[in-house]
DNA sequence: ATGAGAAAGACAACATGTTGTTGGATGGAG
DNA sequence: CTCCATCCAACAACATGTTGTCTTTCTCAT
């Protein structure tokens, strides 16, 4: 047909996450992919690796991009960790479409990491200014409270979100600050 | 051949597991592994449903069985918060030998929230004694500081343990009563 | 004890499905 | 007209999951 370069890329892309929301990837084929977008089976391996490499590159683009993120890296250099938390969520906000499949049960557990990992040096290397601290230790923390941050951000999405945006973050706010277990 | 059940199967677990520590799981194949393990590539489909159930059933063995762990049992209703991550630490060390691989880079994700869906439920149970609180804010609580804590745990691995088991614990004390980042 | 029948272990062979790659057809932009 | 990108049909190679069979081991009634 007709169709540009994006376009059918696009539909490959749209009909992949129409099965991903229903099956294990395990259990998708390329021949279901492109039967379902109307392509010939070869047609998906122009644009793609293999099935795998669909989900990546949607994550690809989920992902922050801070290099363009002007508000992100002022952010950081300013460095209020509660902005930047709220920053994050309202990233994560805005691509529910895609994170409320993707942090799901069914999901992918990798992604929650790499999203993580994008941060943590940004955040490392505000914490390396005011040091006196263990290099390797702030490595530890950082990962101890990025794990945290991220794991309340995917049990609040596994729940479909129970509280509004607000209250979570004071939540979070509480969890960070005050110790609940004690 | 002969060969008793358990001795085949645990033939098959093994090849599985030398392949597992080279290379993406999603690259292994069934005939990969019975060559290794020197059976007939039907025999595999006696004791597995297909290779990622090889990983399943290892990952099974390694979650901790509350049931029979008399230990952990008392430990939760005594509640000693420090006492608990210490066991769980101890735990993971007893079976390096897999969780060296499976917390690594190339390891499976899914894993660490596997146990830490096996550990809520029972701080969960221990917390909702001294009630008071939102069972809302409980959830989210636990999540938070078991993702904290597995995150931690996970990194410790990842870099291949470079301090000791003491003096992970204390930078883990430090971490849950004393906030670093401020 | 022992022999018949049941169960378990392993395998070869098969039909079917999936993959990744070629080489060629089509059609629109320049 | 002719590139060039896009798309497809066909293929070889490989993987999957199942079946039927053969041999060995178990068991239990006599």
């Amino acid at each position: 047909m007709k169709a540009t370069h994006n376009f059918t890329k696009e539909s490959i892309q749209e009909a992949f996450w129409q099965l991903y929301c229903k099956k294990d990837i395990k259990k998708i084929t390329v021949k279901e992919i492109t039967d379902r977008a109307g392509y010939n089976r070869g047609t998906f391996y122009v644009y793609y690796k293999d099935v795998y490499d669909v989900l990546e590159q949607i994550e690809d683009s989920l992902l922050p991009d801070f290099h363009n993120e002007e508000k992100m890296k002022t952010l950081v250099e300013e460095g209020d960790l509660e902005a930047i938390i709220e920053f994050i969520v309202n990233e994560f906000n805005s691509q529910s479409k895609y994170l409320s499949v993707l942090l799901s049960e069914k999901g992918d557990p990798k992604f929650p990491n790499r999203y993580k990992e994008q941060i943590k040096p940004l955040l490392k290397s505000r914490m390396e200014l005011n040091d006196e601290v263990d290099p390797l230790k702030i490595d530890f923390a950082l990962e101890f409270f990025m794990s945290a941050l991220f794991g309340a951000l995917t049990h609040w999405y596994k729940l479909g979100q129970p509280i509004s945006t607000k209250e979570f973050l004071i939540l979070l706010h509480d969890l960070f600050f005050f110790n609940f277990i004690g």
